[in-house]
DNA sequence: TCCATATAGTGCGATATCGAACTATATGGA
DNA sequence: TCCATATAGTTCGATATCGCACTATATGGA
């Protein structure tokens, strides 16, 4: 077991690797800094949830609100990258603290479709009015231009490695 | 229960967002990016560790090839943003693997240090050499250049988030 | 129509994460 | 020196995440 992940696509290997491009640190580096914000901003992000929700519940209801109701627990699950047993979870805990309903999905009875409550979309927006202060004093010691430059790189970046995840799931034909 | 998290530091709220800044939307733009890409690359790299190893075993080890061996367990967990719960879970995981050795700290009786195996140092690399080729996929199809300008960017903004986590902890005299 | 295969969601078990409380040791001042 | 307080690490319990296997339903040919 020791070495057998050393040799998978063991025919990629050689070839791309006898130079080692130098930048591959700066990427590194790169992916450092993505992992550290991420940690960081979605725990300061809970601090402003009421006790007990995380930023999944969050980003379940936010993504509801911006993408409309009506979506089913797999377009979720999709949507977020994570499995969908994690969503069943997800929402069986937002469907418990009434802040969505789970209706049959007429299209398709194998099939549910999530909707949100008043209390829910209630809770999304004091989510964001509770998260304003930190915007705005995040706005205030960091030039906020240099983020929404930097934006485009992050997004084209997202829809190249979401291209490389699904094309190693589905491998091409040989 | 339902409102009282939107009575948190109702001090700071009315004053900052009276105005609330257009480039608010922005901001949370990026973050969205950010949580994205810190998922996407973590389940790329996971894939290419042996079963049953995350992340957070590879960070650690890495880690410790960067800044040395024999740092605490707490140094480390400061480093990673995790509680030291966590960090006392992921050793004990590394060390039943034979990747590092716990030690007593000679300088303080309360603590340890870690110090990386051969096994450790090997696993690291081999995980290394294993990311290699999507690496140079990635940047086959991506101009690295763009990652590299867009990091000073993620940086700052980092030890910026990270002052303002402490400043949190650890609030001004009044 | 019938059936092989694919898909939506769930139940369950394993592991990860994390907060609270605890033990042992350090430290700084009376 | 002695003691109040702080700190390093662990234990324990609660919850989150996720893979596997299962049921129910859908779908596309033969």
């Amino acid at each position: 077991m020791a070495q057998q992940y050393r040799l998978r696509r063991a025919g990629h290997w050689r070839p791309d690797c006898d130079m080692p491009d130098p930048s591959e640190d700066a990427v590194f580096a790169f992916f450092n800094e993505i992992g550290i914000l991420a940690q960081l901003s979605a725990a300061l992000f809970e601090r402003r949830l009421p006790p007990g929700f995380l930023l999944s519940h969050f980003s379940v209801l936010n993504g509801l609100v911006r993408v409309r109701d009506g979506r089913t627990p797999l377009d979720l699950a999709r949507a977020f990258q994570v499995p969908k047993t994690t969503m069943t979870h997800t929402l069986s805990g937002l469907e418990r603290a009434g802040l969505i309903t789970l209706r049959p999905n007429p299209a398709d009875k194998r099939s549910k479709q999530v909707f949100l409550t008043d209390a829910g979309r209630k809770f999304r927006d004091d989510a964001i009015a509770a998260l304003g202060p930190d915007l705005a004093e995040l706005c205030k010691r960091f030039d906020s231009n240099r983020l929404i430059a930097a934006t485009p790189t992050l997004q084209d970046l997202r829809v190249l490695m979401d291209q490389m995840r699904e094309a190693e799931d589905f491998p091409p034909a040989p």
